[in-house]
RNA sequence: GCUCGUGUAGCUCAGUGGUAGAGCACUUCAUUGGUAAUGAAGAGGUCGGCAGUUCAAUCCUGCCCACGAGCACCA
């Protein structure tokens, strides 16, 4: 007898020595038999034909679970492997891990496939599908498995379970002439799975090592029904739609070209976006008592040979401009912080003078690898808000807590909900003693604790120079950015000399924590851009206001009205043109200006403005003075656009 | 840097081994229109760059550059 108890706590009890979730569903209902795909026992997420013995709680996975999609993702890679090695039997099949709304699978072709083999191979799949075949768990012995899957010509399956920890059961996954190494669980047969679709292939490197082999890695999604699958792929639509590089053409806001790469060509409209965000951190900084100050672009690369970023970037990472008169070899800037010591080192400094904040906006140029720029979110040159603050080790944890609110604050203030950040630890190689290691790393921990950020661990990716704690940013598509930052830094100040005197008189290195707000501008705009839409809050949003008459007749009064906004700090456009109002709004709306005022005969008789705010269609018809107090009331308090309603609008 | 792909008018995109088209934008003219496209006409391109094959290359081949997706990298 076998007592089984359901979520409900209802208890089920079977005359058998053992049952299984199969068993289990049909005794609930026809219904649940044909939809439950595994189960958790006891808690722990197990295949629906495992065995159970002895009395358990067992909960049935179904399809509308996320644990249940997660499983059919799963599952779905491996038929995405199995039509691969039918298609192809000379490819090898190495990982096929679910990632967020999909999977992939990482195949290495004797032969290069490319995006128009997908259609086959995805032909293939549903194929597998229709045959229905079960999927059953082995457990095999460890040597026969390596001796299996080196047998069947599969390399890099061999080597993954040859380097599996000794501890660890060998499980395999069999469907029909198809076996597959895996930890599971699974579907109980292919045919429950079916809502899939293969999205793209891309490169990527044998166990993530570019000294390794670079296999194929096909991308794909699946779901639990074809609605969720729709949903998704709408929503990757929508997402190119704010892609910040497409937006900046519409908008006007800069553009790129091939002859300066990774390089931003400010438009107007993009650069008032730019200068907006400078004005804003300038704002925080004098509030927080830094020292703004600028420092040389081009610098011996005698200095970077002392700081020690020669020898790890070198020629490879920094533009190198060469003097053959003087016999003199320069670096473009690939960072502020040697100079910032420059500056500390020009008097001698008192332990009074600490902390000591000194920022920059300072741009830097990195000769990064070609395939990694992206649109203005990587580029080749940059301009951090960066700053460096001068402590004593006891200084470090306040200053860090400090650093942590502001830039919670600033985030928040732009209405970024999913933040999160990285704490990095000491890496193997490191500076420093592991007392320094242990209290900064203490400091930085609870720093996030107090400004109640929620962090994860990055474990050993610390700078050879200090811990770090990285604040990211998901951008249209779901990739992550490191904007903000806070570095702590035990190197640099010895190594440059970096001096103050404390109460006794005695020289002593001080510490130096590195940290950017936003992280790079180019970067934090095109995050704003996607995140926005482009529908960008009225205070940085790059042309504020139009005001347009109905006819020319009225376009004395504009001109007077635009002039009058002008002066009161309002960023206004009249537009005069020989259009119609219609067109007008048509075209202000898809370059989403915030107002449009528009002036009819009417409105000048009354003193009114007819306004329409960019995201409704609604139209609201109010005084000049009040329409006026009411942008800079939005504008003071940094109000956060509404969101867009409406096909028209989003359009 | 690596894998796969892309590069035609300002933008979005057709197209062909015999030196190119559309829509929008632009210019001009007419129109004076109350909240998402008024009409007509005109102008606009070394088909990413260099080399090769060919009587002939935007199209085929090679190299380079840039861009895209991803991997690696990111002081």
């Amino acid at each position: 007898m076998i007592r089984i108890t359901l979520p409900d706590s209802s208890v089920k009890e079977f005359n058998a020595a053992s049952v299984d979730g199969d068993a289990i569903a049909a005794s609930i209902g026809e219904g649940l038999r044909k939809a439950a795909i595994a189960m958790t026992v006891d808690g722990k997420l197990v295949d629906l034909k495992t065995p159970i013995t002895k009395d358990a709680a067992v909960s049935l996975i179904t399809a509308r679970s996320d644990d249940g999609v997660e499983i059919i993702r799963h599952s779905t890679a491996h038929i995405l492997a199995q039509a691969v090695k039918e298609l192809y039997p000379d490819a090898q099949i190495t990982i096929g891990p679910v990632i967020d709304d999909g999977f992939y699978y990482d195949v290495s072709f004797k032969k290069a496939i490319s995006d128009t083999d997908l259609a086959a191979i995805e032909k293939r799949m549903e194929e597998v599908v229709s045959r229905d075949l079960p999927i059953t768990r082995e457990v095999w012995n460890r040597d026969d498995a390596v001796k299996f899957f080196k047998a069947q010509g599969e390399a890099y399956k061999a080597e993954i379970i040859g380097d599996l920890p000794a501890t660890e059961v060998i499980s395999v996954y069999r469907q029909g002439d198809f076996v597959d190494l895996c930890r599971g669980p699974h579907l109980p047969s292919t045919g429950k799975a079916g809502v899939f679709k293969l999205l793209k292939i891309a490169g990527a490197y044998w166990r993530g090592n570019s000294d390794n082999e670079m296999l194929t890695r096909i991308y794909g999604t699946a779901w639990a029904d074809k609605k969720d699958l729709k949903a998704y792929l709408t929503r990757l639509e929508e997402a190119e739609k704010r892609d910040h590089r497409k937006l900046g053409r519409e908008l006007d806001l800069f553009h790129l070209q091939e002859e300066a790469p990774g390089q931003v060509f400010w438009h107007h409209k993009g650069w008032t976006l730019f200068l907006g965000l400078q004005e804003y951190i300038r704002s925080k900084l004098a509030k927080h008592d830094y020292q703004e100050v600028n420092t040389p672009q081009l610098i011996d690369s005698v200095l970077y040979k002392k700081s020690g970023h020669w020898e790890k970037f070198g020629t490879e990472n920094m533009f190198i401009v060469k003097d053959e008169e003087k016999e003199r070899t320069y670096a473009m800037k690939p960072m502020n912080c040697p100079c910032h010591i420059q500056i500390f080192n020009q008097a001698t400094k008192s332990y009074r003078e600490l902390p000591l904040r000194m920022s920059e906006f300072g741009t830097c140029m990195r000769n990064e690898a070609t395939g990694a720029r992206h649109g203005i979110m990587r580029v080749t040159s940059m301009t951090q808000d960066d700053a460096h603050i001068f402590c004593t080790q006891e200084q470090i944890e306040g200053e860090v807590v400090k650093l942590c609110n502001l830039i919670k604050e600033i985030y928040n203030e732009f209405g970024f909900t999913d933040m999160f950040v990285k704490f990095s630890d000491r890496p193997e190689m490191r500076v420093g003693s592991d007392t320094v290691w242990d209290h900064a790393e203490a400091a930085l921990r609870n720093a996030c604790e107090a400004a109640k950020l929620p962090w994860k661990l990055n474990p050993g990716e610390g700078a050879f120079y200090g811990p770090k704690l990285e604040f990211v940013l998901r951008d249209a598509i779901g990739r992550d950015w490191q904007c903000g930052t806070v570095q702590l830094d035990f190197n640099l100040p010895v190594r440059l000399e970096a001096f103050y005197v404390d109460e006794h008189g005695e020289k002593k290195n001080p510490v130096m924590i590195h940290r950017a707000l936003l992280g790079s501008l180019e970067r934090f705009t095109g995050i704003l851009i996607e995140n926005f839409a482009g529908n960008f809050p009225l205070w940085l949003a790059p042309t504020q206001l139009v005001f347009s008459g109905i006819t020319d007749k009225q376009n004395d009064h504009v001109k007077e009205l635009v002039a009058q906004f002008k002066a009161a700090g309002i960023r206004v456009q009249g537009d005069f043109r020989n259009e119609k109002i219609n067109y007008k709004i048509r075209e202000h709306s898809h370059q989403k200006v915030p107002y449009i005022g528009v002036i009819g005969d009417k409105e000048i008789a009354d003193g009114t403005v007819t306004v329409r705010r960019f995201g409704s269609n609604n139209q609201t018809t109010m005084t000049v003075t009040a329409f006026l107090a009411q942008l800079q009331d939005e504008i003071r308090t940094r109000a956060l656009p509404q969101p867009v309603t409406g096909a028209e609008n989003a359009a």
